[in-house]
DNA sequence: ATAATAGTGTCTTTCAGACAGTATAGT
DNA sequence: ACTATACTGTCTGAAAGACACTATTAT
């Protein structure tokens, strides 16, 4: 059928006749960050618990990356939408699904998958450990929950005829217990009078597969800046919570550590007291709070 | 093959054995929204041109949607990467490659295109209209400006058993001459307790195809956003402008009115003055600014 | 009393918003 | 002189950052 004939035809004639197949196709996949923040236990006598950022990653028990850790993810079904299947995968793999869940980004570029063309979109979601249960994962695959720590490492300017380029050098640690897998990142952003461009590498990746180094980057980077200006945090929060444990999520996340007094004056408008509070030991009890759910970051 | 037998192949020879046609595969497109800001004429004696945020269309020839506006785009290569299909696209239809292009979102509902499952990334792109030709878009399609007028026109706030459901109902209208097309497009977000959940559906649709309406409200929104903390301003200027002028590209885009002085102190430390003057007719004449390359949200 | 954490008060600096003023070209 | 735009100074109040202080429990 010439382009002219398909012109003539009717929209019901159009679809019966329209053939799918006339192209190749890439494959399409999701990949989630399953991020959570666990009490790191070692109590000591009447000190409060550490708290670290987890991510969830899966061993691969096939080629390619075979042995490696991976992202939680699957092809889309095709008649599945595109966040379905991200509900569906982060169903799998933690047993929840009433989740935060948010599309990240998506990876297209062309060999970043050695089988075949595959394009991945990623998704974050954020979950309460007390929540989850204890083996993550379905029977198959070796799942398991690794510390994220991602620092920035190197920064330059190198100044080019027409203007100059920013380089940073991140580097990405995931650890459980002997296991540490790592990559590292590079950001360039060009700058040649009013216009830029931003490039991000992965220029060493060790025992992650794929491209997946560069996402987990990404994604932690968007869960940094976002936790600062909205309330996402409060997913990873159980229903009832105190300030101080608040704060420790904030300061995990961020890698700093924050002020006390700022901070709850902060968080003041997004929480409600719910009357009540911990009997813990050996010090001052802490009062309970609740997320508010009135709170609006645009005012109500 | 049985996953047993899989597991036991070399690297090598897994990939040399991999069949990619095994799954039925969604196809993938790349959708653009080229934005531009530019002055509508009507300069009556001394008076400066009014400016307008304007989106580039296309009307499509065939079906589905046939005769209705699209936003530009195209189906990936299969060797091509995601975003070099969307620079590939923004070429043809505006001539330039060194234009700002940003991955926005990807669009994977299973029913957003009648013919088949298609699943699409959509990118914004932003450009000076100075640089822009006069007639936009390759021979075949019929591409035109719309100026984008996007308004909140309705909000309500529904309490549930268990939390509350706020919803916001934007009206998106594009322009051009005679012709007029616009959606309505309704966002909820759902909270129950320290779970929400956000949803954006287009309730009305009038001229445009698919869901290209929801698309561009996205677009509208991400760029209001971004301008505001971001430089990304300077991607619609050309090299040296006013500072009047700079402003109301502020103000098309951000849909009201900003303060001189207050405006002026913002955006100071991101742009340098050139030295020259503009010799306009019957006013002071404005200094000309550049931007600053040195600008850096970070701080250096 | 001491250890450990919980929680508050206040100073300073920065920044957004509002408004009123002065300056300089062409006609 | 008048029109139209260019540019500046300053007040206010809110928010971010830093720091020092008080409070309350279990042992």
């Amino acid at each position: 059928m010439t382009p002219e004939e398909e012109k003539n035809l009717s929209e019901q004639e159009f679809l019966k006749t329209y053939d799918p197949s006339k192209f190749e196709r890439p494959s399409v996949t999701v990949d989630t960050l399953i991020f959570t923040v666990s009490d790191e236990g070692a109590e000591s006598y009447r000190r409060l618990p550490e708290k670290s950022l987890k991510l969830l990653l899966i061993k691969r028990g096939n080629h390619p990356y075979k042995g490696h850790w991976a992202l939680p993810g699957g092809f889309v079904d095709i008649d599945e939408n595109l966040e379905e299947a991200a509900l569906r995968e982060l169903k799998e793999e933690t047993g929840l699904d009433k989740l935060f869940l948010e599309q990240l980004y998506t990876w297209g570029d062309v060999g970043r998958d050695p089988r075949t063309r595959i394009i991945s979109t990623s998704y974050m979601a954020l979950a309460d450990s007390a929540r989850l249960p204890v083996t993550a994962g379905d029977d198959a695959d070796a799942a398991a929950w690794f510390s994220v720590s991602y620092k920035l490492i190197e920064t330059q300017k190198i100044l080019t005829q027409s203007g100059h380029i920013h380089e940073s050098i991140f580097q990405l640690t995931l650890r459980n217990g002997e296991e540490a897998v790592s990559a590292r990142i590079r950001t360039s952003r060009t700058v040649e009078g009013n216009y830029t461009d931003t490039k991000r590498e992965i220029i060493e990746s060790q025992g992650l597969a794929f491209d997946h180094g560069k996402i987990i980057a990404y994604g932690v980077e968007r869960l940094r800046s976002k936790i600062t200006y909205t309330d996402i945090a409060f997913h990873l929060m159980p229903e009832r919570f105190t300030l101080t444990q608040l704060q420790k999520v904030y300061e995990v996340i961020l890698d700093r550590e924050l002020l006390k007094a700022n901070f709850r004056r902060k968080i003041a408008p997004m929480v409600v007291e719910t009357g009540s509070t911990v009997k813990d030991a050996g010090h001052r009890p802490s009062r309970l709070y609740r997320y508010n759910p009135d709170w609006n970051k645009y005012g109500d």
